[in-house]
DNA sequence: CATGAATGAGCGTTCATTCAT
DNA sequence: AATGAATGAACGCTCATTCAT
């Protein structure tokens, strides 16, 4: 009466194998090869290269919904919000689809599968908690949007991939830095 | 003699119906076909994609590069600075295969047509003057390479393309108080 | 488990298209379309060109190993040599693919399928057994290759294609006349 | 008054560079290219391939007919049809495009160019006049006929071209054997 | 006459997707 | 449910031939 070992086994290679993947570049086939498992199976349990790439992503997005809890539960906001950014970039340069899937403006709640909708909810909630957090306590400026600041990330992720994994640090700190609120903006106010 | 007037206008053409399309989809196909041009000609013409996007790179290159002489010479340092990120914003969202021409580290002059590899020396030669001059009057923090900056502007580039031009601002506002030299980095410091 | 039933009805289909073809000019395209079968099919099939005749000449070449049994248990040394040339003009003038398979010389067994490059060996030493047994047996001139032979009836095989097939008995005749031996090879030195 | 010289001088750059070309693979537009001529003046002298080719072949059919009017001067009979055979076989490798023209049943008179044409009924009646004294004077079978002779050394040809320039003589040694009147023919009966 | 730009049919090949097994 | 063979649109590219200059 469990006949859906099989099909769990299929699709968990077929995750497991497409983690290893660029999502930009994904190819079914291939991926069936490598899975050892028929396209037809592939198919039949993705049967679009979204459906995989959102079946990727519900992972990812849970663990960054938790990293924006933690943001928010942490006491010293500054530091919350640096390591909130930190994990969001990590999590995007490990998981090359969740660009689309946070940002993709075409893409609504009901064109995902409710498992990844939910994932996503739960970012989309956390990011809005960790920046009016942010926010609120003079750490971020007031005039930056979430889904600007979602965007900063993917923006500094393509920036990451078109470089060495080096650069990650300093173009975090300069991204971190220009998000200071502009009171404060300019070195000769500072030093006045 | 010279080259021939069909020749011309046919190359004109190509590259026109190009200049409208994305450099990363480009189908030299569909470019002769819009373009009311035979494939072979689109061929004659550039043999390769990649010859396709950096002829329509050069022009693009010789306004970054004169972006960047105006800039070297304005007087006031920052507004320069910010001047030059915006022109160099404002190219590489109109010409989508800059990115390429750019920061594909595997590309040497050596890949690139003469004129082509000129106008990319010229505007490395000009993002070098342009970011020294910048670093050493003060406005940018030492630490960030040419190679750092380009990269920067090319994140830009892409998480507005995520959005909507109006976001250009905010974002360039952002990246541009991040530059800002460490020193005064903190708002606390600044403040106390 | 066992080859599926269409897979074999489709290669089936294929060969035997194939089959009608000069070797020499076999588009796959075509083959595709006159076999009722999709391009990826023949494609699926026959990745090159050359699969595709290898695999025809498999066949060919069998029936060429076992007409060099033959020649070789036949008791008439003469004869068997001569039926043997038989065969292989037939096979040769069947299977226009068969000459590149025998004859170049680039083409090792490591470029060869495996049931192609057996075959071929098997021809291989069919050759070797019969000539050396014709020229043990006084039948055949001794400074005569395996090589040299198998060009000699590639050769034949261009003559007769040129013309009519009704030249192809006095053109053998020919060729068997001259590779009796040398010793008595001049009619004076006969009559005399 | 002679514009004919730039005419004269092309057509003479355009036939060296494609003598030095397998005709069977011979493509228009690289001859002009290394013949240093537009592809147009190519067309211009030489509509067709095939009409290059003719034109190429006119100086080795008069090679051609001068053997044969040679051999059919020579003293010995047999060294003659020998030494005829050589040198056709000799100009056939080099020049690949003969074996077309003095073949192709479809190609009449009238489709040649005069020059051609002419030349070619030369080389006809040469290898009449060459192989009915061979075979007057017994040295050569009488049941071959002068098209049958041809093709054999176009089978010749193909068979050297398989192999290496050493196999020609051995190669053309068993084809003159083989031709020898057959009243001879079995080493048992000169023996008896 | 010479030129070489333009043409486009046609080839080899890939790959997302469907569907018979 | 799993398989993988079949499909064919679509791509990149070549090259013989035409024709405007």
């Amino acid at each position: 009466m469990s006949p859906r070992a099989d099909a769990v086994r299929s699709r968990e290679r077929i995750l497991e194998v497409a983690r290893g993947r660029d999502a930009r570049t994904l190819r079914l086939n291939d991926i069936a090869g490598d899975a050892g498992v028929g396209i037809g199976t592939v198919y039949r349990h993705f049967p679009t290269v979204r459906a995989l790439i959102e079946a990727l992503s519900v992972e990812t997005l849970m663990r960054l919904g938790a990293a924006a809890d933690r943001a928010v539960a942490a006491p010293d906001a500054h530091a919350a919000f640096r390591g909130f950014l930190e994990d969001a970039l990590t999590l995007q340069l490990q998981d090359s689809g969740l660009e689309t899937v946070l940002t993709d403006l075409a893409l609504t709640d009901a064109d995902l599968h409710d498992e990844c909708a939910i994932a996503r909810g739960k970012v989309f909630s956390g990011y809005d908690a960790v920046l009016s957090r942010a926010q609120r306590d003079g750490v971020v400026r007031r005039d930056l949007s979430v889904a600007q600041l979602q965007r900063l990330i993917c923006g500094l992720e393509h920036a990451v991939r078109l470089g060495a994994p080096a650069d990650r640090d300093l173009l975090l700190d300069i991204l971190l830095s220009g998000m200071r609120p502009a009171a404060l903006d300019s070195p000769a106010a500072a030093i006045g």
